[in-house]
DNA sequence: CTCTCATTCTACAAATTTACTAGACTGCAA
DNA sequence: TTGCAGTCTAGTAAATTTGTAGAATGAGAG
């Protein structure tokens, strides 16, 4: 599950891609364009910049800003950073990985195994995918939708 | 997320896969030899015989035994019985969708359509595996094990 | 230096979901 | 009619999610 957090902090990642470079912008404005509760938001951009995927600048003109070129940061990291691991149980995680208690012979637990090609299905979607592709893909749809007009 | 109901009734779902067909598996057989807490398994059992995934007989023989085949069986089917949605959110859901409070124009949302992807790389995994193929997982990994022995 | 802007920190609280448990009840078979 | 084994209703404890409040910190403008 995408949690609120993990939804906001996207929504709020695809708008700093969608500055130019270097250009901040403040959590208030981030807050009332995208529909979420600010003081909310002020606590994930804090994670998401623990996690080195945003900076930030106090004061007068200051704000948020990507750390990096959005074609550079895959939706993968955001979601790790605010949600926590892709594997749906914690014993088919690759980097969070933790043993399951109620599982004797882990290397022929089935629910594992098929859980672990679930995991290695989400990953291949969200480690190839960068922020600027997703930022993009409304702008596809946009452009799909003219045809319609 | 996998819940921890989840795991469980596919541990008795791969349980039930295992007996030979026709021959019903106690609920205290089940839970015991799989390490879950009986009263728990009653009710996801009666989860999973609402859902038609099941059938059950009470008194002396009775049991619970699959409805069908464990061939006629996706891992999906199970997994929504007891957990809902695999979307990892209701905007993205194909079959329980649910409209964000907070999305303005949703064709445009980037979110959605980034979770659409993932959705369709989770369902493309879950709903063609059969609990047949779910079972056999775990008998290849144990014939991969006898090379290293 | 000081005023204001804007992020940052600590702490807390309500709501929801998960993960169970207790105990009475129903239906079947020997 | 005895006992087995699933079924139903109800509830509870713990964890997680989804926020809020308010003070503190740091940067820049004048």
């Amino acid at each position: 599950m995408l949690t609120n957090k993990g939804k906001y902090g996207l929504k709020a990642m695809v708008h700093l891609a969608g500055r130019a470079a270097g250009q901040p912008s403040l959590v208030s404005d981030i807050a009332q364009i995208n529909a979420i509760p600010k003081k909310f938001l002020d606590a994930i951009l804090g994670e998401l910049r623990n996690a080195g995927l945003v900076h930030s600048k106090k004061g007068r003109g200051g704000g948020y800003v990507l750390a990096v070129p959005a074609s550079q940061i895959m939706v993968g990291q955001i979601i790790r950073a605010l949600d926590g691991p892709l594997a749906p149980i914690p014993c088919a995680s690759k980097g969070f990985y933790r043993r399951c208690e109620d599982c004797a012979t882990e290397a022929k637990c089935s629910v594992r195994l098929m859980m672990m090609e679930v995991r290695n299905a989400m990953a291949n979607v969200l480690d190839h995918r960068s922020l600027a592709e997703m930022r993009d893909l409304s702008e596809i749809d946009e452009e799909r939708m003219m045809y319609y007009i």
